[in-house]
DNA sequence: CAGGATCCTTTATGATACTG
DNA sequence: CAGTATCATAAAGGATCCTG
């Protein structure tokens, strides 16, 4: 079904409880899964593999496997991800001024 | 439990099917409850309100209302709300680039 | 007109065990 | 190390009926 407004388009691309936080560790450098894992520490495995598929259908990540024994895994942003950076940046801003706030109210 | 990056405190307020739409339509001016419905026709009275009530938590949009009959009820974004602007106009225009791209590959 | 309350279905997410 | 598969649960969303 057809969006009633384009904004739709992107809360489909970075719906997900974890896409966001994902995106935002991988704008400050490529990440092997281990590192993504330990910088989310909340997460699950399948939730961490299931959002990063989802982020490489829709062209925001680039999945690099290097095919060695241990096996290597890197993620990266696309260009296209990477157009996505400023929004990353002004919800990260965003949010901490955010939290901010609410420290503030609850003195 | 506490967040492990700022930006889970954003996602926490625009988190929901819905908000970000809503905060869209809020940003162009204040609407009726009716108004709201026609703007997105696929969502429900339940959902229009639950999720209006959230963003006056999060102290985004200001409920004014109206003691008559019948009831008349205004949404309107609060400074707080109007704070948030320039991440939804980069949203927004950030889905119509994404559809146009999804547009150009199904040719 | 606006919205509360209830019940129900669908998705999203989580826990766990297992594999090359 | 990275990932799949299965099962289970929680959370989100929807349908419907009712009210001032």
């Amino acid at each position: 079904m057809p969006y009633n407004v384009p904004v739709e388009a992107t809360l489909d691309v970075i719906g997900g409880k974890w896409k966001v936080v994902i995106l935002c560790h991988l704008d400050k450098g490529d990440k092997r899964t281990s590192e993504l894992k330990r910088l989310m520490p909340d997460i699950t495995q399948k939730m961490l593999t299931q959002q990063l598929r989802e982020l490489e259908q829709d062209g925001m990540v680039k999945r690099t496997s290097y095919e060695q024994v241990p096996p290597k895994v890197v993620y990266s942003l696309t260009p296209y991800g990477w157009s996505f950076k400023p929004i990353l940046d002004a919800m990260c801003a965003w949010g901490e001024e955010h939290v901010k706030q609410k420290e503030l109210l609850h003195l």
